[in-house]
DNA sequence: AATGAATGAGGATTCATTCAT
DNA sequence: AATGAATGAATCCTCATTCAT
């Protein structure tokens, strides 16, 4: 038991040093991207040696890869819980603009994930394609979720739910990261209920 | 004279060389993407010696910039066309669809821009984003002049013109790139028409 | 007295740990190679921990050269018991024969020996040669006394008795590795006979 | 004409370099051994820049084979030169004599390509061994000729002829090896001849 | 203009060895 | 005794760029 113990302890430990890494190496591919970063960098940035990088990730692409799992599981539950937090089980438009909103506040709150998945996701060529398409689908799953029902509502016109899915997904990542560059002087929440708003009820005057 | 002359047919010729160079650097980084190309592969694809890649364009980066320089006025000038060629001047709604369709053609007509428009660009990170930006920047700029025609005319509602504009190239873009990846078994026109209606008609029933 | 019986099992309980991890490395180094292998490797293959290694072996090297000592030590005791098994006092050419024949049935017997002498060994360059050295000088000078014994009995010509003893361990140890890759077709004492009549009696028709 | 005349001298430098590049590594190779040479270490001895070496050889290995492709055609030829200047189309003994001493000779004058031969050779592992393993084998296969030969002749006593064969190159090998390490103070040719003696006569008294 | 040889900085990865626990 | 995390030196290879011819 007292050896369980200790192998909790050593347990967490490692764990620790595993979200240390993990962090630092976010902050510095979100600085330099991934091309640009170098092992080097992130062991500095997380102090801890050259080589103990390797003791946690097998290489600077599995580090990256670890590193997207993990965030696109916090964006995730993030969503998750604001959509289920909102009057979402009545109303299809209040949960699309809760999770909408959502994203748009994580994705505030930490920049450096939207210039990682949205800029140095690329960086893998084809090898990350798959791991970030993972990440969007699961999204876009869970959009094309609430198109779904509110088709079968009848508060949402016939369309191709997977796309439409899609669209708000690259709207909410594209405007996201153009807001990296660009000011458009707007609140999160403000882009957010453009949207919605456009998804929702188009440009032409009714 | 006769040396002008000379001069002038030389100067047709390295026009020539340069567009070969750049013909096979699009081949080559639409396949390998821009980081694993070398410009060794460029020179081979050309058929020209390894240094001549330098008397054309002062760097990889460069070569890589003159070939995105050339592609987006190519796609704007179809893009222009297509507009001008259809009922725009009285119809926004026609130019704008007119507009997206051109650009759907385009893509899909030319894969490996996508693919270097939409993940190797990214690939340069902060050096090519503004570069991209110019191109996008383009584009959105047609599209918003558009936008604001419609809202003087009364047929688009108020919403701030940019970020419309913006909206609609994202979803072209986004919605192109995932097709290279994903079938979804739909023609070109079609993914076109559903973007416009999307973006005027909006999800709700009306 | 207890604490001096605890210790002689912690002893043998050492020494057993050790010639596992012996016969660990032999297995691992045989079929990876010395360089190739990796202290982990034996580890894993030893079922030991990553840093145990080094308390029975100050080095990677350490740990070949013990293993070559044993190996060596077995192999040699092997062939002594073998000529005094045979009618080696009386008669060179049995006592010579009967040497042949256990070195190679002890090869047959484990190839994993025979590619860690004849090949490994070289690996560790000038650092081993002296050891390698040694285990063939044991095998050497004792087939030189054997060679001695005869050409003062008469039953041998005059010739270096010491390079007459090397060419026989060279032609052993040679042709036992040949064995490794090509298939000769032959019984391992075949080829002892072979040998001991090659050296005997040389090709020349008498 | 001019321009194949530039080419041509261009082509013979860059004959010329690679040359000097696998003199410089067969020192360093000799020297240091396969495991222990760096490409540094490569480069500096042949006053070239670092990456220079890799526009010549495609890797540290190719290099290395390249190497012992050019050696072993060396010694070939130099072997079967002086077969050809013996009287060996008569006389079988007269050849297989000329065959070890030439070999000799060719090892004296060049110790280092024993330490690359009987030692570095095996630091590839199965790689090389190959590689290696046809070498020797041409040797071999010219000494087995001459093996059969001398029994067509019935100059020789039946004996598998390969087996025979490989003894010889065996013996020469290995004893040139050994006199790397251990001074036996004896000549080349009286080495030489102790084996051919050996083998044709045997160690019995007639 | 064109060639292609030469350069060398740069970086990921490996692994023997050490050491705190 | 045993563990396994930590270290960081070492090295191969790549490739953009330069430059003599």
């Amino acid at each position: 038991m007292a050896k369980a113990m200790r192998r909790a302890v050593t347990d967490e430990d490692k764990e620790q040093r595993r979200v240390e890494i993990l962090a630092a190496a976010k902050r510095v591919f979100a600085r330099k991207g991934f091309q640009a970063t170098t092992i080097a960098d992130v062991a500095k940035a997380a102090k801890v040696s050259y080589g103990s990088i390797y003791w946690y990730f097998d290489s600077k692409e599995a580090l990256f890869h670890a590193l997207m799992e993990t965030e696109g599981d916090a964006l995730r539950a993030h969503i998750e819980q604001a959509v289920l937090g909102s009057g979402a089980a009545v109303d299809l438009e209040s949960a699309l603009r809760a999770a909408v909103r959502a994203t748009f506040e994580f994705f505030e709150a930490d920049k450096a994930l939207v210039r990682l998945l949205f800029r140095d996701s690329y960086a893998l060529g084809g090898r990350f394609e798959k791991h970030l398409f993972g990440i969007y689908e699961g999204f876009i799953g869970d959009l094309e979720l609430l198109i779904r029902q509110g088709q079968k509502a009848g508060v949402i016109v016939k369309a191709p739910p997977r796309m439409v899915a899609f669209s708000v997904a690259a709207l909410v990542g594209q405007i996201a990261h153009r807001r990296l560059v660009t000011d458009d002087g707007l609140k999160a929440g403000v882009v957010a209920d453009f949207i919605v708003d456009l998804v929702m009820d188009g440009l032409r005057p009714r």
